[in-house]
DNA sequence: TATATTTGCAACCGAACGGTTTCTTAAATT
DNA sequence: AATTTAAGAAACCGTTCGGTTGCAAATATA
């Protein structure tokens, strides 16, 4: 069973729970009550969620309030920053070709 | 059958095929090299890749050269600033936090 | 022209996915 | 103590996924 953070973000159900849970830690009722789904399909994103320390379930009660691990989203950064380098070298490129086109003839 | 970007980054290959693409276009023969694994399959991977605009292919003879498409990379980037305007403000609360720290006591 | 190479496409297969229904456990309320 | 509420666990179901094998089409080479 695969189960890592990109794995974890294909879901757009899980996506939406992420956004939500990012503004304030929630229940899976609460949450459920977002989506046109059952709670249980919104527990079981919870737990693939939690699985891969996305998300971190906090206990009050009866109640469980799962809220974002931050710093877990921050591993996709890392990933892109590959990329980030040649989108900036490549948009470099064009400033320099600007650039070049508005200087005077010689 | 969905296809947006989250799904096709999800699998590991995937990632591994953008990632060599992202340095030089590559056909499918040259990627499948690379991997333990059929041809048949890099190609599948391509296809998928292709439809959700990741990768541009372009023919030249018989062979066709798969080059990425940087632009599209960026919107993994943009659905991750939501998160990112989250984790510098707690990174500047614990900045701020610190600070606080070092100042003398009254 | 015959042959080899590069590629895509279709059919198939087992595993995983996303969902539902049903059941159990535990805490809160009456 | 009985009932309601919140949540997870298990079993099941249809679909998708990632891979394979086999085949056809098109280009290059002999």
């Amino acid at each position: 069973m695969r189960r890592d953070i990109f794995q974890a973000i294909a879901d757009p159900s899980r996506r939406a729970i992420i956004a939500l849970i990012a503004l304030q830690a929630m229940t899976p009722n609460a949450l459920a009550a977002h989506f046109d789904t059952t709670r249980q399909a919104v527990s079981k994103h919870l737990r693939i969620l939690t699985e891969c320390e996305l998300i971190k379930p906090e206990q009050r009660g009866r109640e469980i309030y799962y809220q974002l691990e931050i710093n877990k989203m921050k591993e996709i950064d890392k990933w892109l920053e590959q990329f980030r380098k040649i989108w900036e070298k490549r948009f470099d490129q064009l400033d320099t070709l600007l650039t070049t086109l508005k200087k005077p003839k010689k």
